[in-house]
DNA sequence: CAAACTATATCAATCTTCGATGTAGTCGAC
DNA sequence: GTCGACTACATCGAAGATTGATATAGTTTG
């Protein structure tokens, strides 16, 4: 209680940060979803569409498409799911992967030579928002997983 | 000296953390380039329409017609920039800015319901991070104008 | 005041995205 | 087992966004 968090602060703190950290450059001709697209599978691993579709802003039909010209590229491999006839699995090639990695080490790049003009005190605070960003994640994920069960139960007051 | 920042394992937090915090579902119909115009028009100020290129990943031409349609929509104001009859000066209206701050707000009220669900130490941990997180900002900024500069210059080694 | 430069606008071609709809696979009740 | 309802993904045509090339107008410098 009383321990100084500023949301407002923070939230605007977030938001100009990842201006910055987030929106790099394309250095290939990849747009915003493409590059979505492929952070998801890469971390996510294998994905139908139909999962894949639910953490991307796009509907359907652009998602299809979308990965239909990663295959084509070769970023995205597309296989039958083995338990549901209807459904595609999607992971990332090699290639794929490579491109997502190598967008990461430039922020990690971008990152370090940022984090060597601060203080001591500094780099001790972001040393420990790490695991808290983290479980934060976490927990968002979590509750999103129950919103939708109880939606799918139709079951609360 | 050895205080455990692991850059590493940061990057791929935040990365995580942005697709639940930054990408909200576009309640309205914009798109990742127009709310990220609206945004640093909120943020930054009147600028003119170069000065907004260097911040958004779009070609000039894009910019251009992105603006006018959002004049159309009555989002963005421009006027001639007095001191320079080429230039135009941007910023966004009452209604543009209602657009921004509606976004923020549903961050701060997802970030306050996410909050709500960690430890006292780690919401000290993150009080702590909204400072750090703006000093980094500041300094990426500084080196991006000292880079500018040099460039310009043509006088370094 | 002419040449070189800068800021923005316009144009046609291409790529993205969308809503609507189609097809095929799955599931549960009987 | 087979009928009906549902789900996963694909396709199609239209609308919108983005691009490179280029035009126009204003500014600066010698």
């Amino acid at each position: 209680m009383g321990d100084g968090l500023d949301l407002e602060r923070l939230t605007t703190a977030i938001e100009d940060f990842t201006t910055i950290f987030i929106r790099l450059p394309a250095v290939q001709r990849f747009n915003f979803s493409t590059l979505s697209v492929l952070h998801t599978l890469a971390r996510r691993g294998p994905l139908r569409l139909t999962d894949l579709l639910k953490t991307e802003q796009l509907k359907q039909p652009a998602l299809t498409s979308l990965v239909a010209k990663l295959e084509q590229d070769g970023l995205v491999r597309r296989r039958p799911d083995p338990r549901d006839g209807r459904a595609m699995l999607l992971s990332l090639t090699r290639q794929g992967r490579e491109i997502v990695r190598s967008r990461h080490a430039h922020r990690v790049a971008k990152l370090s030579q940022l984090v060597a003009q601060l203080t001591d005190e500094e780099r001790e605070v972001l040393a420990g928002s790490a695991q808290v960003l983290t479980r934060i994640t976490e927990i968002a994920a979590t509750n999103d997983a129950e919103g939708n069960r109880r939606s799918a139960d139709r079951a609360d007051t």
